[in-house]
RNA sequence: GGUGGGUUGGCCGAGAGGCGAGGCAGCGGCCUGCAAAGCCGUAUACACGGGUUCGAAUCCCGUACCCACCUCCA
Protein backbone atom coordinates (compact mmCIF):
# COMPACT_ATOMS: atom_id res chain seq x y z
CA UNK A 1 0.00 0.00 0.00
CA UNK A 2 1.24 3.56 -0.93
CA UNK A 3 -0.39 6.34 0.13
CA UNK A 4 -0.76 9.25 -2.68
CA UNK A 5 -2.18 12.72 -2.60
CA UNK A 6 -2.45 15.43 -5.12
CA UNK A 7 0.42 17.83 -4.61
CA UNK A 8 -0.38 21.42 -6.44
CA UNK A 9 2.89 22.83 -5.61
CA UNK A 10 3.96 19.92 -8.19
CA UNK A 11 0.73 19.52 -9.98
CA UNK A 12 0.76 15.49 -9.50
CA UNK A 13 -0.33 12.72 -7.79
CA UNK A 14 2.74 11.65 -5.24
CA UNK A 15 3.52 9.02 -2.78
CA UNK A 16 2.96 10.83 0.81
CA UNK A 17 6.00 9.94 3.10
CA UNK A 18 5.54 11.67 6.16
CA UNK A 19 9.21 13.64 7.37
CA UNK A 20 9.34 12.11 10.26
CA UNK A 21 7.98 8.49 10.71
CA UNK A 22 5.00 7.50 12.00
CA UNK A 23 4.03 11.13 12.36
CA UNK A 24 2.21 13.57 10.28
CA UNK A 25 1.98 17.69 10.53
CA UNK A 26 -1.27 18.90 8.82
CA UNK A 27 -1.99 22.62 8.87
CA UNK A 28 -5.16 23.91 7.18
CA UNK A 29 -6.53 27.60 6.40
CA UNK A 30 -9.73 27.51 8.65
CA UNK A 31 -12.25 30.74 9.20
CA UNK A 32 -11.70 34.30 8.85
CA UNK A 33 -14.27 35.05 11.13
CA UNK A 34 -16.41 37.90 9.73
CA UNK A 35 -19.82 36.23 9.32
CA UNK A 36 -21.58 33.34 9.58
CA UNK A 37 -20.33 29.76 7.87
CA UNK A 38 -21.85 28.81 4.98
CA UNK A 39 -21.41 24.46 3.76
CA UNK A 40 -18.44 25.87 1.73
CA UNK A 41 -16.32 26.20 4.70
CA UNK A 42 -17.90 23.31 6.04
CA UNK A 43 -16.67 20.91 2.93
CA UNK A 44 -13.04 22.29 3.43
CA UNK A 45 -13.24 21.11 6.84
CA UNK A 46 -14.67 17.79 6.18
CA UNK A 47 -11.99 16.76 3.34
CA UNK A 48 -9.31 18.07 6.16
CA UNK A 49 -11.27 15.45 8.50
CA UNK A 50 -11.73 12.66 6.08
CA UNK A 51 -7.89 13.32 5.63
CA UNK A 52 -6.78 12.86 9.41
CA UNK A 53 -9.13 9.71 9.76
CA UNK A 54 -7.34 8.36 6.95
CA UNK A 55 -3.99 8.92 8.08
CA UNK A 56 -4.88 7.69 11.58
CA UNK A 57 -6.39 4.43 10.56
CA UNK A 58 -2.93 4.15 8.65
CA UNK A 59 -1.44 4.29 11.69
CA UNK A 60 0.01 7.77 11.82
CA UNK A 61 -0.18 10.12 14.93
CA UNK A 62 -1.49 12.90 13.44
CA UNK A 63 -1.38 16.65 14.40
CA UNK A 64 -3.74 19.19 12.66
CA UNK A 65 -3.41 23.13 13.08
CA UNK A 66 -6.47 24.99 11.52
CA UNK A 67 -5.90 28.62 12.44
CA UNK A 68 -8.72 31.36 13.29
CA UNK A 69 -8.46 34.97 11.77
CA UNK A 70 -9.48 36.65 14.21
CA UNK A 71 -8.58 39.86 12.98
CA UNK A 72 -9.03 41.71 9.48
CA UNK A 73 -10.34 44.90 7.29
CA UNK A 74 -13.82 43.22 6.98
CA UNK A 75 -14.22 42.20 10.97
CA UNK A 76 -13.48 46.27 11.52
CA UNK A 77 -15.83 47.04 9.25
CA UNK A 78 -18.32 45.30 10.27
CA UNK A 79 -17.39 46.52 13.84
CA UNK A 80 -17.73 49.99 13.05
CA UNK A 81 -21.14 49.24 11.33
CA UNK A 82 -22.67 47.91 14.44
CA UNK A 83 -21.72 51.70 16.17
CA UNK A 84 -23.05 53.51 12.89
CA UNK A 85 -26.29 54.82 11.90
CA UNK A 86 -26.89 52.49 9.13
CA UNK A 87 -26.86 48.94 10.99
CA UNK A 88 -29.28 47.23 10.31
CA UNK A 89 -30.86 44.49 13.13
CA UNK A 90 -30.21 41.11 10.82
CA UNK A 91 -31.38 37.82 13.09
CA UNK A 92 -27.71 37.57 15.75
CA UNK A 93 -26.35 40.56 14.79
CA UNK A 94 -25.67 42.73 17.64
CA UNK A 95 -25.45 46.89 17.99
CA UNK A 96 -22.34 48.20 19.19
CA UNK A 97 -20.40 45.15 19.14
CA UNK A 98 -16.10 45.51 19.62
CA UNK A 99 -14.38 43.74 16.56
CA UNK A 100 -13.24 41.47 19.04
CA UNK A 101 -16.66 40.48 20.17
CA UNK A 102 -17.85 40.17 16.98
CA UNK A 103 -15.48 38.02 15.32
CA UNK A 104 -15.30 35.87 18.86
CA UNK A 105 -19.11 35.06 18.10
CA UNK A 106 -18.87 33.80 14.83
CA UNK A 107 -15.95 32.27 16.00
CA UNK A 108 -18.72 30.05 18.01
CA UNK A 109 -20.38 29.91 15.15
CA UNK A 110 -17.73 27.96 13.01
CA UNK A 111 -16.82 25.77 15.91
CA UNK A 112 -20.84 24.61 16.04
CA UNK A 113 -20.97 23.63 12.87
CA UNK A 114 -17.69 21.95 12.79
CA UNK A 115 -19.41 19.82 16.07
CA UNK A 116 -23.01 19.34 14.67
CA UNK A 117 -21.15 17.73 11.33
CA UNK A 118 -18.57 15.56 13.36
CA UNK A 119 -15.25 17.21 12.47
CA UNK A 120 -13.11 16.78 14.81
CA UNK A 121 -11.17 19.66 16.96
CA UNK A 122 -7.77 19.96 15.54
CA UNK A 123 -5.26 19.60 17.93
CA UNK A 124 -4.54 23.36 17.94
CA UNK A 125 -6.47 26.29 16.74
CA UNK A 126 -4.71 29.08 17.32
CA UNK A 127 -6.14 32.56 16.73
CA UNK A 128 -4.38 35.15 15.08
CA UNK A 129 -3.97 37.98 17.43
CA UNK A 130 -2.54 35.81 19.68
CA UNK A 131 0.57 35.45 17.55
CA UNK A 132 1.91 38.97 17.06
CA UNK A 133 5.38 38.49 18.44
CA UNK A 134 5.70 35.44 16.39
CA UNK A 135 4.99 37.46 13.31
CA UNK A 136 7.50 39.82 14.30
CA UNK A 137 10.33 37.86 14.66
CA UNK A 138 9.47 36.60 10.89
CA UNK A 139 9.07 40.35 9.85
CA UNK A 140 12.32 40.64 11.18
CA UNK A 141 14.35 37.88 9.84
CA UNK A 142 12.42 38.64 6.36
CA UNK A 143 14.07 42.46 6.77
CA UNK A 144 17.31 41.15 7.32
CA UNK A 145 17.02 38.58 4.56
CA UNK A 146 16.62 41.83 2.27
CA UNK A 147 13.04 40.09 1.17
CA UNK A 148 10.70 42.49 2.91
CA UNK A 149 10.51 46.77 3.68
CA UNK A 150 8.95 49.43 5.80
CA UNK A 151 6.28 51.36 3.38
CA UNK A 152 8.35 54.10 0.76
CA UNK A 153 5.12 56.15 2.64
CA UNK A 154 4.36 56.95 5.99
CA UNK A 155 1.69 54.37 6.12
CA UNK A 156 3.15 52.05 8.70
CA UNK A 157 3.18 48.98 6.50
CA UNK A 158 5.73 46.97 5.91
CA UNK A 159 5.55 45.07 2.79
CA UNK A 160 7.50 41.96 1.07
CA UNK A 161 9.08 42.50 -1.92
CA UNK A 162 7.94 39.83 -4.55
CA UNK A 163 10.90 41.01 -6.87
CA UNK A 164 13.43 39.76 -4.51
CA UNK A 165 12.22 36.38 -4.49
CA UNK A 166 12.76 34.22 -7.55
CA UNK A 167 10.68 31.62 -7.07
CA UNK A 168 7.47 33.81 -6.43
CA UNK A 169 4.85 32.95 -8.23
CA UNK A 170 5.98 29.09 -8.63
CA UNK A 171 3.23 27.69 -5.94
CA UNK A 172 0.37 28.33 -8.59
CA UNK A 173 3.00 28.80 -11.78
CA UNK A 174 2.48 31.78 -12.41
CA UNK A 175 5.20 34.61 -14.00
CA UNK A 176 4.96 37.40 -12.19
CA UNK A 177 4.41 39.67 -15.34
CA UNK A 178 1.47 38.05 -16.52
CA UNK A 179 -0.61 38.81 -13.63
CA UNK A 180 -3.80 40.65 -14.79
CA UNK A 181 -3.85 43.78 -13.20
CA UNK A 182 -0.42 44.07 -11.99
CA UNK A 183 0.61 47.44 -13.73
CA UNK A 184 -2.85 49.03 -12.48
CA UNK A 185 -2.87 48.12 -8.86
CA UNK A 186 -2.92 51.55 -6.74
CA UNK A 187 1.31 50.92 -5.37
CA UNK A 188 0.80 52.93 -2.43
CA UNK A 189 4.09 52.87 -0.98
CA UNK A 190 5.41 49.52 -2.41
CA UNK A 191 8.27 49.09 -4.80
CA UNK A 192 6.34 46.71 -6.88
CA UNK A 193 2.46 46.89 -6.83
CA UNK A 194 2.45 42.82 -6.57
CA UNK A 195 4.05 43.52 -3.22
CA UNK A 196 2.01 42.57 -0.33
CA UNK A 197 1.67 43.87 3.34
CA UNK A 198 3.28 42.16 6.31
CA UNK A 199 1.99 44.13 8.56
CA UNK A 200 -0.45 46.80 8.15
CA UNK A 201 -0.42 50.33 9.69
CA UNK A 202 -2.16 51.32 12.14
CA UNK A 203 -4.78 53.88 10.60
CA UNK A 204 -7.08 57.06 12.32
CA UNK A 205 -10.65 55.86 12.91
CA UNK A 206 -9.09 52.29 13.51
CA UNK A 207 -9.99 51.40 17.71
CA UNK A 208 -6.87 51.59 19.20
CA UNK A 209 -7.53 47.79 20.64
CA UNK A 210 -7.20 46.53 16.86
CA UNK A 211 -3.54 48.17 17.12
CA UNK A 212 -0.48 46.18 18.35
CA UNK A 213 2.75 48.27 18.34
CA UNK A 214 6.03 47.02 16.38
CA UNK A 215 9.38 48.10 15.71
CA UNK A 216 8.44 49.39 12.29
CA UNK A 217 5.07 51.34 13.94
CA UNK A 218 1.69 50.47 15.42
CA UNK A 219 -0.57 48.10 13.22
CA UNK A 220 -1.89 44.71 12.77
CA UNK A 221 -1.06 41.59 11.04
CA UNK A 222 -1.09 41.27 7.65
CA UNK A 223 -3.57 38.35 6.20
CA UNK A 224 -0.70 35.67 5.00
CA UNK A 225 2.05 36.26 7.88
CA UNK A 226 -0.77 34.58 10.15
CA UNK A 227 -0.97 31.44 8.95
CA UNK A 228 3.29 31.23 8.18
CA UNK A 229 3.96 32.60 12.07
CA UNK A 230 1.77 30.32 13.25
CA UNK A 231 2.16 26.63 10.99
CA UNK A 232 5.98 27.45 11.67
CA UNK A 233 5.21 27.51 15.48
CA UNK A 234 3.04 24.49 15.83
CA UNK A 235 4.69 22.63 13.37
CA UNK A 236 7.78 23.60 12.84
CA UNK A 237 10.03 25.44 10.09
CA UNK A 238 8.81 22.10 7.66
CA UNK A 239 5.97 20.04 7.92
CA UNK A 240 4.00 17.36 6.11
CA UNK A 241 0.64 18.96 4.38
CA UNK A 242 -0.64 22.72 3.99
CA UNK A 243 -3.95 22.53 3.04
CA UNK A 244 -7.17 24.85 2.64
CA UNK A 245 -9.65 25.93 -0.17
CA UNK A 246 -8.52 25.73 -3.87
CA UNK A 247 -9.42 29.61 -3.81
CA UNK A 248 -6.90 30.17 -1.44
CA UNK A 249 -3.96 29.17 -3.46
CA UNK A 250 -3.36 32.36 -4.75
CA UNK A 251 -2.83 34.87 -3.29
CA UNK A 252 -2.92 33.54 0.40
CA UNK A 253 -0.93 30.42 -0.12
CA UNK A 254 1.43 31.80 -2.75
CA UNK A 255 2.34 34.48 -0.20
CA UNK A 256 2.66 32.20 2.74
CA UNK A 257 5.25 30.27 0.58
CA UNK A 258 7.14 32.95 -0.49
CA UNK A 259 7.34 34.19 3.19
CA UNK A 260 8.36 31.44 4.76
CA UNK A 261 10.46 29.94 1.89
CA UNK A 262 12.69 33.57 2.16
CA UNK A 263 12.97 33.33 5.59
CA UNK A 264 14.55 30.31 5.37
CA UNK A 265 12.11 27.77 6.10
CA UNK A 266 11.32 24.32 3.98
CA UNK A 267 7.89 25.13 5.31
CA UNK A 268 5.26 22.54 3.57
CA UNK A 269 6.05 19.59 2.04
CA UNK A 270 2.40 18.91 0.41
CA UNK A 271 -0.52 21.64 -0.46
CA UNK A 272 -3.97 19.77 -0.95
CA UNK A 273 -6.52 21.87 -2.02
CA UNK A 274 -10.00 21.27 -1.78
CA UNK A 275 -12.52 21.62 -4.26
CA UNK A 276 -15.31 24.53 -4.34
CA UNK A 277 -18.84 23.80 -3.55
CA UNK A 278 -21.56 25.75 -5.96
CA UNK A 279 -25.15 26.61 -6.23
CA UNK A 280 -26.17 26.82 -9.85
CA UNK A 281 -22.58 26.20 -11.25
CA UNK A 282 -21.21 29.15 -9.36
CA UNK A 283 -19.26 29.45 -6.52
CA UNK A 284 -20.82 29.92 -3.45
CA UNK A 285 -19.61 33.08 -1.80
CA UNK A 286 -21.22 36.26 0.13
CA UNK A 287 -20.28 38.49 -2.49
CA UNK A 288 -22.90 36.58 -4.82
CA UNK A 289 -25.52 35.71 -1.75
CA UNK A 290 -26.13 32.47 -2.87
CA UNK A 291 -24.56 30.65 0.36
CA UNK A 292 -26.42 27.62 2.23
CA UNK A 293 -25.62 27.68 5.98
CA UNK A 294 -25.05 24.85 7.60
CA UNK A 295 -27.86 25.15 10.19
CA UNK A 296 -30.36 25.71 6.44
CA UNK A 297 -29.32 21.94 5.21
CA UNK A 298 -29.79 21.05 9.03
CA UNK A 299 -33.36 21.78 8.96
CA UNK A 300 -33.74 19.71 5.88
CA UNK A 301 -31.70 16.60 6.72
CA UNK A 302 -29.89 15.01 9.44
CA UNK A 303 -26.28 16.04 10.73
CA UNK A 304 -25.39 12.32 9.27
CA UNK A 305 -26.78 12.92 5.91
CA UNK A 306 -25.81 16.40 5.47
CA UNK A 307 -22.23 15.33 6.57
CA UNK A 308 -22.85 12.33 3.89
CA UNK A 309 -23.37 15.20 0.96
CA UNK A 310 -20.83 17.25 1.83
CA UNK A 311 -18.25 14.30 1.77
CA UNK A 312 -19.15 12.15 -0.85
CA UNK A 313 -17.76 13.65 -3.70
CA UNK A 314 -13.52 13.59 -4.33
CA UNK A 315 -12.66 16.36 -2.10
CA UNK A 316 -10.85 17.90 -5.50
CA UNK A 317 -14.01 18.24 -7.62
CA UNK A 318 -16.36 20.51 -7.55
CA UNK A 319 -19.42 19.99 -5.62
CA UNK A 320 -23.15 21.34 -7.17
CA UNK A 321 -25.72 21.86 -4.98
CA UNK A 322 -29.59 21.30 -6.22
CA UNK A 323 -32.73 21.06 -4.32
CA UNK A 324 -32.64 17.55 -4.62
CA UNK A 325 -29.13 16.71 -3.51
CA UNK A 326 -30.16 16.00 0.07
CA UNK A 327 -33.00 13.54 -0.20
CA UNK A 328 -30.34 11.46 -2.70
CA UNK A 329 -28.07 11.35 0.20
CA UNK A 330 -30.70 10.72 2.79
CA UNK A 331 -31.36 8.04 0.65
CA UNK A 332 -28.24 6.29 0.77
CA UNK A 333 -28.16 7.24 4.10
CA UNK A 334 -31.12 5.55 5.24
CA UNK A 335 -30.00 2.29 3.20
CA UNK A 336 -26.91 2.37 5.11
CA UNK A 337 -28.94 2.34 8.52
CA UNK A 338 -31.57 -0.03 7.51
CA UNK A 339 -28.60 -2.62 7.19
CA UNK A 340 -27.06 -1.81 10.36
CA UNK A 341 -30.36 -1.85 12.62
CA UNK A 342 -31.56 -5.09 11.30
CA UNK A 343 -28.09 -6.56 11.67
CA UNK A 344 -27.84 -5.14 15.12
CA UNK A 345 -31.05 -6.70 15.96
CA UNK A 346 -30.31 -10.05 14.55
CA UNK A 347 -27.09 -10.17 16.85
CA UNK A 348 -28.20 -8.54 19.63
CA UNK A 349 -25.25 -6.62 19.27
CA UNK A 350 -25.45 -3.12 19.81
CA UNK A 351 -22.90 -2.50 22.31
CA UNK A 352 -19.76 -2.55 20.76
CA UNK A 353 -19.65 0.20 18.44
CA UNK A 354 -18.46 4.19 18.00
CA UNK A 355 -15.35 3.70 20.02
CA UNK A 356 -12.15 1.88 20.68
CA UNK A 357 -9.54 1.13 18.49
CA UNK A 358 -9.86 0.95 14.20
CA UNK A 359 -10.37 -2.52 12.97
CA UNK A 360 -10.14 -3.67 9.41
CA UNK A 361 -11.29 -2.53 6.63
CA UNK A 362 -11.75 -3.96 3.32
CA UNK A 363 -8.55 -4.22 1.19
CA UNK A 364 -10.61 -2.26 -2.05
CA UNK A 365 -11.66 0.78 0.56
CA UNK A 366 -8.17 0.86 1.96
CA UNK A 367 -7.10 0.94 -1.73
CA UNK A 368 -9.83 3.68 -2.82
CA UNK A 369 -8.71 6.04 0.18
CA UNK A 370 -5.00 5.29 -0.15
CA UNK A 371 -5.38 6.90 -3.85
CA UNK A 372 -5.84 10.73 -2.89
CA UNK A 373 -8.94 9.75 -0.66
CA UNK A 374 -11.19 8.92 -3.39
CA UNK A 375 -14.00 8.71 -1.67
CA UNK A 376 -16.55 8.15 -3.71
CA UNK A 377 -15.09 4.55 -4.68
CA UNK A 378 -14.59 4.09 -0.92
CA UNK A 379 -18.46 4.43 -0.56
CA UNK A 380 -18.95 1.96 -3.45
CA UNK A 381 -17.39 -0.59 -1.67
CA UNK A 382 -19.40 0.81 1.74
CA UNK A 383 -22.64 0.04 -0.35
CA UNK A 384 -21.24 -3.34 -1.12
CA UNK A 385 -20.67 -4.41 2.12
CA UNK A 386 -24.07 -3.49 3.02
CA UNK A 387 -25.43 -5.17 0.16
CA UNK A 388 -23.30 -8.51 0.83
CA UNK A 389 -24.57 -8.33 4.29
CA UNK A 390 -28.33 -7.67 3.84
CA UNK A 391 -28.04 -10.99 1.75
CA UNK A 392 -26.39 -13.18 4.93
CA UNK A 393 -28.71 -11.55 7.03
CA UNK A 394 -31.52 -12.88 4.67
CA UNK A 395 -29.87 -16.37 4.33
CA UNK A 396 -28.89 -16.81 8.32
CA UNK A 397 -25.42 -16.21 7.65
CA UNK A 398 -24.92 -14.45 11.04
CA UNK A 399 -21.13 -14.45 11.51
CA UNK A 400 -20.75 -13.34 7.92
CA UNK A 401 -23.33 -9.87 8.61
CA UNK A 402 -21.36 -9.69 12.09
CA UNK A 403 -18.28 -9.34 9.69
CA UNK A 404 -20.16 -6.86 7.14
CA UNK A 405 -21.13 -5.31 10.25
CA UNK A 406 -17.79 -4.48 11.96
CA UNK A 407 -16.38 -3.81 8.27
CA UNK A 408 -19.27 -1.18 7.47
CA UNK A 409 -18.69 0.57 11.27
CA UNK A 410 -14.76 1.14 10.38
CA UNK A 411 -15.46 2.55 7.41
CA UNK A 412 -18.28 5.13 8.70
CA UNK A 413 -15.72 5.82 11.20
CA UNK A 414 -13.26 6.66 8.46
CA UNK A 415 -15.56 8.58 6.99
CA UNK A 416 -16.88 10.56 10.34
CA UNK A 417 -20.23 9.80 9.46
CA UNK A 418 -20.19 7.53 12.88
CA UNK A 419 -19.85 10.68 15.18
CA UNK A 420 -22.86 12.65 13.12
CA UNK A 421 -26.35 12.08 14.79
CA UNK A 422 -28.41 10.56 12.64
CA UNK A 423 -31.35 12.64 13.21
CA UNK A 424 -32.39 15.09 15.86
CA UNK A 425 -31.65 14.06 19.97
CA UNK A 426 -34.34 12.37 21.33
CA UNK A 427 -35.76 12.77 24.65
CA UNK A 428 -34.87 9.56 26.75
CA UNK A 429 -37.73 9.67 29.17
CA UNK A 430 -39.89 10.59 25.80
CA UNK A 431 -38.84 7.78 23.38
CA UNK A 432 -39.60 5.60 26.24
CA UNK A 433 -43.35 6.19 26.50
CA UNK A 434 -43.24 6.60 22.71
CA UNK A 435 -41.70 3.08 22.67
CA UNK A 436 -43.97 1.85 25.28
CA UNK A 437 -47.19 2.76 23.45
CA UNK A 438 -45.85 1.86 19.83
CA UNK A 439 -45.14 -1.48 21.20
CA UNK A 440 -48.50 -1.81 22.82
CA UNK A 441 -50.28 -0.71 19.43
CA UNK A 442 -47.92 -3.69 17.82
CA UNK A 443 -49.20 -6.28 19.91
CA UNK A 444 -52.41 -5.48 18.93
CA UNK A 445 -51.77 -5.79 15.42
CA UNK A 446 -49.74 -9.10 15.96
CA UNK A 447 -53.25 -10.63 17.11
CA UNK A 448 -55.37 -9.50 14.24
CA UNK A 449 -52.86 -10.16 11.41
CA UNK A 450 -52.96 -13.84 13.59
CA UNK A 451 -56.77 -13.95 12.85
CA UNK A 452 -55.97 -12.52 9.42
CA UNK A 453 -57.96 -9.68 10.26
CA UNK A 454 -56.15 -7.54 7.60
CA UNK A 455 -58.58 -4.26 8.00
CA UNK A 456 -57.57 -4.10 12.08
CA UNK A 457 -54.17 -4.75 10.87
CA UNK A 458 -53.20 -2.19 8.17
CA UNK A 459 -55.55 0.89 9.86
CA UNK A 460 -53.13 0.13 12.79
CA UNK A 461 -49.93 0.80 10.69
CA UNK A 462 -52.02 3.28 9.03
CA UNK A 463 -52.40 5.32 12.52
CA UNK A 464 -49.03 4.94 13.67
CA UNK A 465 -47.80 6.22 9.82
CA UNK A 466 -50.09 9.17 10.56
CA UNK A 467 -47.68 9.85 14.14
CA UNK A 468 -44.16 9.05 11.68
CA UNK A 469 -44.05 5.65 12.84
CA UNK A 470 -43.02 3.55 10.46
CA UNK A 471 -43.95 0.20 10.59
CA UNK A 472 -41.85 -2.80 8.63
CA UNK A 473 -42.51 -6.68 9.03
CA UNK A 474 -39.89 -9.22 8.97
CA UNK A 475 -39.62 -12.90 9.43
CA UNK A 476 -39.03 -11.99 13.40
CA UNK A 477 -41.89 -9.89 13.98
CA UNK A 478 -42.89 -6.13 13.38
CA UNK A 479 -39.98 -3.28 14.25
CA UNK A 480 -40.21 0.39 13.99
CA UNK A 481 -38.41 3.31 13.37
CA UNK A 482 -39.20 7.08 13.11
CA UNK A 483 -39.74 8.68 10.11
CA UNK A 484 -37.13 11.38 8.91
CA UNK A 485 -38.28 14.47 7.66
C1' G B 1 -3.79 38.03 -21.42
C1' G B 2 -1.72 34.26 -17.68
C1' U B 3 -2.46 29.78 -14.50
C1' G B 4 -5.08 25.45 -12.93
C1' G B 5 -9.33 22.16 -13.45
C1' G B 6 -13.62 20.38 -15.89
C1' U B 7 -17.58 18.31 -19.83
C1' U B 8 -19.53 10.50 -18.15
C1' G B 9 -26.60 7.57 -18.67
C1' G B 10 -33.04 10.95 -16.20
C1' C B 11 -29.87 13.01 -11.71
C1' C B 12 -25.40 12.69 -8.49
C1' G B 13 -20.68 10.71 -9.16
C1' A B 14 -15.96 7.19 -9.75
C1' G B 15 -12.83 5.14 -13.49
C1' A B 16 -8.47 6.11 -17.26
C1' G B 17 -6.46 1.66 -23.59
C1' G B 18 -10.18 -4.42 -23.91
C1' C B 19 -14.32 -7.17 -18.26
C1' G B 20 -20.55 -1.06 -18.13
C1' A B 21 -17.89 1.52 -9.87
C1' G B 22 -21.55 2.96 -6.60
C1' G B 23 -25.88 5.79 -5.07
C1' C B 24 -30.69 8.16 -6.30
C1' A B 25 -34.86 7.89 -9.58
C1' G B 26 -37.38 4.43 -13.29
C1' C B 27 -38.85 -0.43 -15.18
C1' G B 28 -39.46 -5.99 -14.49
C1' G B 29 -39.19 -10.01 -11.03
C1' C B 30 -38.60 -12.71 -6.12
C1' C B 31 -40.32 -12.21 -1.13
C1' U B 32 -44.95 -10.29 1.45
C1' G B 33 -52.07 -11.25 3.22
C1' C B 34 -51.12 -6.19 1.20
C1' A B 35 -47.14 -3.00 2.01
C1' A B 36 -42.30 -1.45 3.50
C1' A B 37 -37.45 -3.03 3.59
C1' G B 38 -34.29 -6.38 1.22
C1' C B 39 -32.51 -9.30 -2.90
C1' C B 40 -32.09 -10.36 -8.35
C1' G B 41 -32.39 -8.42 -13.19
C1' U B 42 -32.62 -4.14 -16.27
C1' A B 43 -29.27 1.46 -19.93
C1' U B 44 -26.60 1.02 -27.37
C1' A B 45 -23.07 6.95 -20.82
C1' C B 46 -18.58 9.10 -21.73
C1' A B 47 -18.89 17.53 -25.24
C1' C B 48 -17.58 17.77 -30.69
C1' G B 49 -14.13 16.75 -35.06
C1' G B 50 -9.93 14.22 -36.64
C1' G B 51 -5.84 10.73 -35.59
C1' U B 52 -2.88 6.48 -33.20
C1' U B 53 -4.29 1.26 -32.14
C1' C B 54 -6.47 -5.34 -33.50
C1' G B 55 -9.33 -2.35 -29.83
C1' A B 56 -10.23 4.61 -27.36
C1' A B 57 -14.75 7.33 -22.55
C1' U B 58 -9.43 6.45 -21.44
C1' C B 59 -3.58 8.18 -25.58
C1' C B 60 -2.38 12.34 -29.44
C1' C B 61 -3.96 16.86 -32.30
C1' G B 62 -7.70 20.41 -32.94
C1' U B 63 -12.55 22.80 -31.62
C1' A B 64 -16.56 24.32 -28.49
C1' C B 65 -18.47 25.27 -23.86
C1' C B 66 -18.10 25.59 -18.35
C1' C B 67 -15.64 26.64 -13.61
C1' A B 68 -11.81 28.62 -10.32
C1' C B 69 -7.71 32.01 -9.35
C1' C B 70 -4.68 36.47 -11.04
C1' U B 71 -4.06 40.55 -4.17
C1' C B 72 -11.77 39.97 0.05
C1' C B 73 -12.64 34.45 -0.40
C1' A B 74 -12.96 27.46 2.36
Amino acid sequence: MTLRFYDTASAEVRDFVPLVPGNVSLYYCGATVQGMPHVGHIRSAIAFDQLTRWLEYRGFRVTVVRNVTDIDDKILAKSADSFGPDFEDEPGSVRGEEWWALAYRYEQEFLKAYDALGVSRPTYEPRATGHIPEMHALIATLIDRGHAYPALDESGDVYFDVRSWSKYGSLTRQNIDDMQGAADADPRGKKDPRDFALWKGHKDGEPATAGWGSPWGAGRPGWHLECSAMASKYLGDEFDIHGGGLDLRFPHHENEMAQSQAAGQGFANFWMHNGMVTYAGEKMSKSIGNTVSPSEMLQLASPRVVRYYLGQAQYRSVLDYRPTSLEESAAAVERIEGFISRAVRALSDGGSYGFATYGQVPEAFERAMDDDLNVPQALAVVHETVRSGNTALTEGRLEDARQALHELNDMLRVLGLNSVASGPAADAREMEALNVLVEAQLAARALARADKNWATSDAIRDTLATAGVVVEDGADGASWSLKRG
